[in-house]
RNA sequence: GGCAUCGUGGCCGAGUGGCUAGGCAAGGCUCUGCAAAAGCUUGUACAGCGGUUCGAAUCCGCUCGAUGCCUCCA
């Protein structure tokens, strides 16, 4: 029986604003769409905390044995500069600026996301289409609201016509806005606009003869409109209707309103049954943007190379970091955030290291059945990573007081302990052991073992002097020894 | 200006009517040759002012402050 017929999953749903029971379109399989990132610059931190919520998302229901279907796009063209006539192509600008072909600066920063990606163990998406591969189909979808007269046509652009949709649907259900107020807190219209309302979105933009990125439509040579993509993609791959949408919070207007609106004005009913969006990184107090510059770049955090923090940040520590918060509240980075969760991370690998090898007894001083299914609680009432993160600290302290012979665990509840911390702090939440197995580290902990060797010896013989000295320089080299009962063990930091 | 969200102990962050997470830091104790590590333990916080209630950090109102969206942004 897969797991998921006995845990029961609520997910907050933006559209409703409420926690919901999730249930499925089909028994048994999850079609999730994440909007994914405009690779025309390298992905910033604040970026790879959306889409590590979402990693996490996509691990614990294929832990709860859901078959899931992860689509999460890359946008590679139609993604403009600013909404004006003159509007650029993001990834056109970049080109023009660098002096490279588009696709060239397409190629490199998907690239950089994918290591960026990779570094942090994200899990690859089941399907990760590109806009530039989805032309036909958002031209399909731009007839079929044409016919519907819910768009127009104007000198080769077209246009999605708000108010008209707005008479028989509500446009701004999701980010609870009035169209009413929209119009009325617009500024003036420009004059050189060719759109009956500001409110209005492109669907196609008619390319001027600079323009390199261009396609044949029906209304001349152009390119899509930014929100069409995600339309045209999760429809293909997921369905009319699917199960969770998710993305940034700050794509819920206009991006995800519009999506609605397409999909609406196409086949005539809601795309998504489950809205989330994952809550910005701030950084300061302030929002991290490419536009502004208050912004890091993770391969910064990994190097140390940066003018914000004091030392240099593992992967992991980092996922950990962002995983202590839940993805619906503002997370703000700041270098004594990070170094508190770097000692509780190395705090619970060491658990986790040690559990193995923990003695068992004839019976357990803790009930091993009821902390598993606090675990799960945590991770069924919205994903709360945090709470689950306090449950797996209880089970830190229980697994030190075993160590230290102050508890017993039974053989049997010793594995449940093993596999459901494995289960969590791996595969759910994400997180790798450091230093796991190389050659490099094996040659280390083998001289590191002779040195513990020697300085036992010096301690037997009362020389202090020496065994001092092993210490106090094997810590001024970032290796610490822990005298335990068991004998000496040691970290690297 | 409009629409939202939020304001929790030294720091980071859960919780949303009574039982009041967790991590880091700090003090005390145990252990130790001394340390470190580990364990035990202490600190009683919810922006301010009113209101509802037997009871509010949690609900309502107002004030102040912060942030986000309203134009591209994960």
């Amino acid at each position: 029986m897969p797991l998921y017929q006995s845990q029961s999953l609520q997910i907050y749903n933006s559209l409703s604003g409420k926690k919901e029971p999730f249930e499925p379109l089909n028994e048994g399989y999850v079609g999730m769409y994440v909007c994914g990132p405009t690779v025309y610059s390298n992905v910033h931190l604040g970026n790879c905390r959306t889409f590590m919520s979402f990693d996490m998302i996509f691990r614990y229901l294929r832990h709860l044995g859901y078959k899931v279907r992860y689509v999460r796009n890359i946008t590679d063209a139609g993604h403009l500069v600013d909404d004006a006539e003159d509007g650029e192509d993001k990834i056109a600008k970049k080109a023009r600026l660098e002096k490279l072909e588009p696709m060239e600066v397409v190629q490199r920063y998907t690239v950089d996301f994918h290591t960026i990606l990779e570094k942090f163990n994200f899990l690859p998406p089941s399907i990760e289409p590109t806009a530039t591969g989805h032309i036909i189909e958002q031209i399909e979808i731009i007839k079929v609201i044409l016919e519907k007269g819910l768009a127009y046509e104007i000198n080769g652009s077209v246009y999605f016509d708000v108010a008209k949709f707005n008479e028989h649907h509500s446009y701004g259900k999701l980010s609870g806005r009035k169209l009413e107020d929209m119009i009325a807190n617009t500024r003036e219209l420009n004059a050189q606009d060719e759109k009956k309302s500001p409110q209005d979105f492109a669907l196609w933009k008619k390319a001027e003869p600079q323009h390199i990125m261009r396609w044949p439509s029906p209304w001349g040579d152009g390119f899509p409109g930014w929100h069409l993509e995600c339309t045209a993609m999760s429809t293909k791959y997921l369905g009319e209707t699917f199960d969770i949408h998710g993305g940034g919070m700050d794509l819920k207007f206009p991006h995800h309103e519009c999506e609605i609106a397409q999909a609406e004005a196409s086949y005539g009913h809601s795309p998504v049954r489950y809205w989330m969006h994952a809550n910005m990184l701030t950084m300061n107090g302030k929002k991290m943007a490419k536009s502004t510059g208050n912004n890091i770049l993770p391969g910064e955090i990994f190097t140390g190379e940066n003018s914000i923090l004091s030392k240099a940040f593992a992967p992991s520590v980092v996922r950990f970091f962002m995983m202590q918060a839940h993805y619906t509240s503002i997370l703000d980075l700041s270098n004594d955030a990070l170094l508190a969760s770097e000692k509780g991370y190395n705090r619970l690998m060491e658990a986790v290291d040690t559990l193995g090898s923990l003695e068992t007894a004839s019976k357990s001083d803790f009930d091993v059945t009821v902390w598993k299914q606090q675990c799960y609680d945590a991770m069924n009432d919205d994903f709360n990573t945090p709470i689950l993160i306090a449950h797996l600290f209880e089970a830190v302290k229980h697994i030190n007081l075993i160590k230290e012979g102050s508890e017993g665990i039974s053989a049997t509840d010793k594995e449940l302990l093993k596999d459901t911390m494995e289960a969590f702090v791996f595969d759910v939440l994400g997180l790798e052991r450091k230093g796991d197995g190389t050659d490099d580290s094996n040659m280390l902990s083998g001289v590191v073992e002779l040195l513990i060797q020697l300085r036992m010896e010096a301690r037997a013989n009362k020389d202090f002097a020496t065994s001092d000295k092993i210490r106090d320089q094997l810590a001024a080299l970032g290796i610490q020894l822990k005298d335990g009962k068991e004998g000496t063990t040691f970290t690297v930091s």
